[in-house]
Formats: C-alpha cells, structure tokens, sequence
DNA sequence: GTCTATATGGGGATAGAC
DNA sequence: GTCTATCCCCATATAGAC
C-alpha cells in the first residue's frame, strides 16, 4: 500500500502500471493481485489509506492546546512537503483530480476525505468563536490546493512558503480578533 | 483541436484515446495522424490552444477601463464556467496538474501559461498602485486553482459562487484603498 | 487530403506450478 | 501465500488504397 500510494502520487493513477508498482514494492506482478482483485481496487485502498493518514494527522494535532496552533501546525506540515509538492503536487489533491476524470465511483470516496479535511478545520475555527466557521475552512483548504496546483506546475517550492506563511498570518489575525 | 480540448478536459489526457478525440470531431482515426505526427504533438496543441484562449480573454478584458473591473470580470469568467468546473475541474488547471506528472517536456508549456496569467493579474494589481502585485495575482490565481478542486472534488457549484463573490469584494477591498 | 485496415507493443488480468 | 508464464484486449501508430 504505501508504494501504491508513493507511486500513484508521483505518476499519476493513469500513468502507472500494476508492474510499477509491484517493483516499487518489490513483489513479483502476480502478488499484486492475490491482495487487490483489480487495478480499480488497488486505487480505492490508496484512497482510504489517505483517509486514514489524514485521521492520525488530525490526531496529533489535537493534542495542542489551542486551535490556532493545530492550523498553524497544518499548515507547517504543508509547508515542510514543499519540495514533494513542487514536484508533483498534493498527495491527495492530485489523486483527487484524477478520479474525477474516471467512470468509477471512487471521485464519492475521495470527497468524503476532502469533507473530513474541511470539517476538522471548520471545528477549529468554531472553538475560536467563528460562526463563519465552514467559510473559513473552505478558504483554508482552497488556499492549500491552489498553491500546491501552482507550486507544482511553476516547480517553485519557494512559492508554497512565502504562501504558507500569509496563511500563518491570516490564521493569527482570526485568533486574535 | 476544439474537440481535442474539450475531451482532454472531461476525461483527462491520459484516459482519452485518440479514437476518442476523432469520434469527437467526426473524422476518422487516420486523419488525426495527418495532421498530428504523435499523441504528444496533439496534447501540445491543445496546451498552445490554452495559451491562445487566454491571450484573447485578457485581450477582452483589457479594453474594459479599470484594473479592478477587469480583474472582477476575469472572476466572473470563472464563476460562470462553475458547472464545468464542478464537473471536470478548471480546464487548464487540470492539464497542468496531469502533465506535471509526464515525461515529456511539456509542463514547461504549461508552466509559461500559468505564468502568461500571473504576469496579467500582477500587471493589473501594479495599475492598482500595489507594490506587492506579484503576491496578490499569485493570491489571486491559487484561490481560483484552490477552489476550482474543492468545486471539482465535492461537485458543488456554489462553492464557486461563494469563493467568487469573495474574491469579488477582496479586489474591491484592495481598489478602494 | 481522406479514409480503412492492420501491425505492434504494452498493460490488466489469469492460470497454475511451487 | 509466492511467483512465473502467458492470455488478451486495446491504444498508438502506420500502410496504403482512393
């Protein structure tokens, strides 16, 4: 799973070969599909292992004391994958986007993912008194998703820095209203 | 080429065929290779058809008086596609993004259009008498990208509308300043 | 320049030995 | 449960008639 996931988020869903990743794994071809009856099975695995990293992310940032610190520790996190990004994007953004382009249903289960993103947010915000809570997070998110478009594309890592640290900036200004 | 974009658009370089792109534009298989010597050469195209269309919209919008207009008007542009967006994502961001994960050199073509558009919005947030334009067009361009993937992920149009109409009042925010 | 038929390679998927 | 060999489809690309 995690060289299905590491090599789906550097190639691409469509690019890459059950070979690929039964190398990148190092396992023979046929192994591959006594674990996943199907290329589309393997996909829907890697979906929900972002799920569940994106659930052990947000747990750990729970534990901070204040709400401000959890966003800005998210952020942090964005931030410190910048060279990852520039070169190939969101982990999960870019999933996101490809499934939408495909027939199966899997576009539903990557959505939930992104709503579970934006409802940790939406409660932080929440605990910090904002009844514009859901906005707020949505904007966060975006903000995410286009500096990872744009930083991957320009392959500036620079960009998704100077970005991260105005979103650290916002999130302090909304703390301390 | 007009049916070559519209389908890299909803199904994504990758999954589109070139048989696929030919039942599009009604002609047989064999004359896409007339005029296109490989699929590489044909996705180019449509990246050089990008950077056309958006020559010709910014081309439009600089006839209109004010910078901000224009930068508004560019805004409402997007919003108007939201259903296309909601479906299949920002047309060109999509590209980016996918390309960004090929071998082939043509990110670096993708790359010069995103920077086309940046270079445009800086130019008319620097008429606004802003010194730091390059960061509001960069602000500006990844909030479109931002939310043209949460729009796409959680097929919400209104997602758009509201990020829109933010957008909308932040350029009024920084023109009345 | 238009169109049909087809060659070629590669990727998803399976059979079956071990 | 592991691994090799192979089937089969289909997408890119070409040949060549018209």
């Amino acid at each position: 799973m995690d060289a299905a996931v590491r090599v789906f988020h550097e190639q691409g869903v469509e690019k890459t070969t059950l070979a690929d990743i039964a190398r990148a794994a190092d396992v023979p071809l046929g192994n591959v599909y006594y674990y996943f009856k199907s290329k589309d099975r393997l996909v829907e695995a890697a979906v929900d292992a972002h799920r569940d990293r994106l659930g052990a992310l947000t747990g750990r940032l729970d534990e901070l004391a204040d709400p401000a610190s959890r966003l800005k520790e998210l952020v942090a996190g964005w931030v410190g994958q910048r060279e990852t990004a520039a070169r190939f994007g969101c982990p999960f953004g870019t999933l996101a986007t490809e499934l939408d382009k495909r027939d199966d249903g899997l576009d539903v289960a990557a959505a939930k993912v992104m709503r579970a993103l934006l409802d940790w947010a939406e409660s932080q915000f929440a605990q910090l008194g904002r009844s514009d809570a859901r906005a707020l997070a949505v904007d966060l998110v975006a903000a995410y998703q286009g500096m990872s478009v744009l930083t991957n594309t320009l392959r500036d890592p620079d960009l998704m820095a100077a970005q991260g640290e105005r979103l650290r900036s916002w999130i302090d200004g909304i703390a301390g209203r």
